[in-house]
DNA sequence: CAATTTATAGATCATCTGTTCTAGAAACGA
DNA sequence: TCGTTTCTAGAACAGATGATCTATAAATTG
């Protein structure tokens, strides 16, 4: 056998994924890639392919280590009306972290690559259905649990907080204020009460 | 003096619009441009300067072509909740029009250059403004009227429609389907019953 | 028409892009 | 220790990029 690879490809990756979070596909080169990961060309060629494969892999990080765990509490069997609230204060409370000022990678890949590559433009199909699937099933159980009001929707509210999230996703990036983001959080909240 | 122009600078920006909304800023090069407007490098710079100064100049354009226009009706001065549903009828009709299939330019723009350019932040903060007031000063007005419940909040239902819209235009662009994405405006527009 | 001015088409420039290649260092088995 | 293999650093490559420059065509004034 021979020398082993001196780098550890998911330091590597997650170093790729701050990079491509931040600045985007475009204007993240190969060489920002390689100046920021601390891993030569070949090691990054040899151990994920090209920068569309690098791209890839670290926005599937994004889904795993990020956006799962942020859904995580949302997600669980039990959540219900608490839990919708309490998901909505971490996004707030997420607004203050720097990485987070740079958006949903998500969302960003999306905007732009989802027109010219089919597989963004699926994480980004699941991405809308996880997030709304998840308040639906945690406003229906508040509703069973009579947390909300008889005359509640929640499909319809599930939609509204889904969508909001979105956009505060792209205000944040678009260097909207947090303040100004939080009231609109604050605004679909109030469609619970 | 001397020789004319060849070409209409208004024409010019259309097309030059046209390109940066459908690609975005990065994967429009100035060649692209040359070629989508048929003007040359030096009509392009003598007119408009570089490849950033264009780009502003369209984002412009559409800013007041497109998003002033779409916005009319709801920014009349006698706008009520017939004209905030009917917004949103509109945004349906625009989901079937291919140049809409792009999203919001001001958006899209946001997400790939706010980060880096001041100017595009700040048109991303003034679109965000514009679309808020212009719904509260309708739901304000269908409160007046008795158009909606008398326990009614425009202002937050105002963010939710503005939110909406946002997340609307980032779905369309991220290719989610047409069908879909009017689900999320019908239920936006089922907190105003 | 001639002179001047301004437009055009497209060649040219330095730099950057994604990718591949080369030279050599490092780790293993024998 | 030697030979083999797999790694790393970074040079090299072809093509693209934003910007400028050159040569020439066209329109206006006198």
């Amino acid at each position: 056998m021979a020398r082993h690879r001196e780098f550890d490809p998911e330091v590597a990756l997650e170093d790729a994924m701050r990079l491509f979070w931040e600045k985007g596909y475009h204007e993240t080169s190969v060489r920002d890639l390689v100046a920021g990961t601390g891993v030569s060309h070949a090691g990054l060629y040899g151990t994920f392919g090209n920068k569309e494969e690098v791209f890839a892999s670290a926005l599937a990080r994004y889904k795993a280590e990020v956006m799962d765990r942020l859904m995580a509490e949302l997600t669980a069997p039990d959540a219900s009306l608490p839990q919708v609230i309490g998901h909505y204060e971490r996004l707030f409370e997420l607004g203050k972290d720097p990485r987070f000022r740079a958006g949903c990678m998500i969302c960003n890949a999306a905007v732009d690559r989802a027109h010219e590559d089919p597989e963004i433009a699926a994480q980004m199909h699941a991405h809308l259905e996880n997030l709304t699937a998840a308040f639906r099933a945690a406003l229906t159980r508040a509703k069973e649990k009579g947390e909300v009001r008889a005359d509640f929707d929640p499909a319809a509210a599930a939609d509204v907080l889904a969508a909001t999230q979105m956009a505060m996703a792209l205000m944040i990036r678009g260097q909207v204020e947090l303040k100004r983001i939080m009231a609109y959080g604050r605004s679909a909240l109030a469609i619970l009460k």
